[in-house]
DNA sequence: CTCAACTTGATAATCATTCTCATTTTAAAC
DNA sequence: GTTTAAAATGAGAATGATTATCAAGTTGAG
């Protein structure tokens, strides 16, 4: 990967938000500070970066994709009412991969846990 | 919810195709035998019945939803090579839901665990 | 049987994302 | 510093998955 000016302003712009936005919010956000950053090279960079291992693409937050710029094992909780993203340490399952190859004999790779409900200013 | 022709035939395929159909999957299956099944209906069929809890959407196997008639607690693997999916036990992780709200203090109402790797028979 | 609520098919619309391609930038080699 | 091939870009078209629209048909309680 080259250097370029649009891919460092997309890391550090999703670094600097730690609110585990989707493409399209991390778009507005750039296009205040970097109206020179389209939407394609956007894109581009989110999977170049992910595929790179630099961030880390969340699955089940659909319908879009949110992305993480800490790619430490962790886990997410989404809040159902205002729709924040917040990280779950990885404490609360423990050996989950062992136990999954152990009963499946299947290779695992990776997985992600996702848990919804709502936060703790929701809940008031 | 009355009843419906279409509604059966799309809850009786699903369950008889025990492989988490996608949504476009689950219609070219359905096509072959009820040809009068629409792709409007089928789409709008499976999210009544995910809102009703008679199916499941699974999340977590993007780009396109699969969906579950199993809405038993339990996880999901999917392998990266061959495309299956499999249901995991809930065994695999205990309390999970327990162990992250305590961590949080977040009301926790539903999560998710979606492995990924190769199933026995792309090991070889 | 009647009628309002529900459901459908066909298709248009939308949303998120990827692709195309001509132009520009990067960086290694000279 | 010039050359040059590979990499990256912007703008917009294209795609894929899904949702919305709406007129017409179906269902079921009274």
């Amino acid at each position: 990967m080259n250097y370029s000016k649009q891919r460092e302003v997309v890391l550090d712009s999703l670094k600097k938000n730690v609110i585990h936005p989707t493409a399209e919010k991390l778009y507005s956000i750039i296009q205040i500070e970097y109206p020179e950053v389209s939407k394609a090279t956007l894109y581009r960079n989110l999977s170049q970066l992910a595929d790179a291992g630099i961030i880390k693409k969340i699955d089940g937050l659909e319908p879009s994709a949110h992305f993480d710029h800490n790619t430490h094992p962790h886990y997410h909780f989404m809040c159902e009412k205002c729709g924040r993203v917040f990280d779950i340490s990885t404490d609360v399952a423990q050996n989950v991969t062992e136990k999954a190859e152990q009963e499946t004999g299947f290779k695992i790779t990776s997985h992600e846990i996702v848990f919804k409900g709502l936060c703790k200013d929701c809940q008031e």
